[in-house]
DNA sequence: TTCATTAGGGTACGCAACGTACCTTAAGGC
DNA sequence: GCCTTAAGGTACGTTGCGTACCCTAATGAA
């Protein structure tokens, strides 16, 4: 990490992408220090080695440069996970979405989501971001258990596949910041996903 | 309403509970009016016509004040609707959460749940309100479906009961702040929450 | 009734943070 | 080697939180 605490000292004056990178590099490490709260310009500023006014040539607001700073730090690793047995792989993605909601990571996007609100444009990137990289790994673990005979081909309906990853936000949403605990990971899973499963099949898997 | 937009102007000099009542009051007036966002304090205290000082008495800081003015405002009038039918009961519990929750007034509490995230008390004393609320009325309705025979007694455990709920929740927040539109409220509750009980009765209401 | 105590009123302040203005200075293309 | 363009520096205006200080009205007790 180039200049990571201390102000840069270098010489030469960066311009263009490379600022640019600077910039989101110290945007994004000061979202995982002191969440979006903590982000302020001028302590952006001054960890990018350069000043607010380089910053608002670039992004007009505060609420931008967090959702883009957030960006840099998204690029979440999914693989969907593959136990053999649709029970366990919907376990395992609630258990990594509930790690991420509660990393450092999640407490940002849940600062960025309230702070955007009055800001479609913004809300709506955010979204792209969250949300999609959320219902694929659920489909495609569908899809597996469709094969193996385990769920009936309606559940891959959107809605329906990512039933337990909307109850588990509402649980960190409703109850307040820590973690679900796991008895309420598999809770979700066994008093509703796979009740729902099993209902969507109208007479069959019985 | 007393002293509504302007200054008071009575001579006497109010003290003890009046004052709170119209602080609070004042308070709760401002938050309809520009969310939290524009509940600040000097508002608050010229609307009230008193000062800051008298508030900072009362309420440690900004938040407190905001979730003490919401209580205010969320005495919610819940009786469970009976159309007879769980379906039209649930769809009619959900339209009215929407409702709720598109209303100033859920853009208040949106504001206030993720302002009030550092401090867990106030946290606590939001749910107490918005959350047991909610859960009630869901209880209800499926009360009156098991002895219909329409839902299998086992749907009345809490977190089944309030799925839909908890769905709509999900897509509010999720999909920015407008408020979900009825079909999609339809579908929650034909694609998953009928499903989901009919997954609970294991082999029976075929 | 008088008077001390208590609570409210008015105002000004310190502080942080956003966003802007204005000028100076280096980079890089022609 | 100049000239446009972009970056740096700095100071400012503004808003809003939270605090400090001192004055003044209400209340209850002597």
């Amino acid at each position: 990490m180039a200049g990571d605490g201390a102000e840069r000292t270098g010489a030469t004056r960066r311009r263009g992408a490379a600022l640019e990178q600077a910039i989101l590099r110290a945007a994004a490490d000061e979202l995982l220090e002191s969440g979006y709260t903590g982000l302020t310009m001028d302590r952006v500023a001054r960890r990018a080695g350069t000043n607010k006014n380089t910053i608002y040539r670039r992004w007009p607001n505060r609420a931008a440069l967090g959702v883009a700073a957030y960006r840099q730090l998204a690029v979440a690793d999914l693989k969907p996970p593959d136990t053999g047995e649709l029970r366990g792989d919907a376990l395992e993605l609630l258990r990594r979405a509930n790690c991420h909601w509660t990393s450092p990571l999640g407490e940002v996007l849940r600062g960025l989501l309230s702070a955007v609100g009055e800001e479609p444009e913004l809300l709506a990137q955010l979204q792209e971001q969250a949300g999609a990289a959320g219902t694929a790994g659920w489909l495609a673990v569908l899809d597996r258990a469709v094969a193996r005979g385990q769920a009936p081909p309606e559940a891959r309906h959107p809605r329906v596949a990512t039933v337990a990853l909307a109850l588990l936000r509402n649980e960190i949403i409703t109850r307040g910041v820590s973690s679900a605990p796991d008895d309420v990971l598999v809770e979700i899973v066994d008093e509703v996903y796979l009740p729902l499963l099993r209902g969507h099949a109208h007479t069959e898997t019985a």
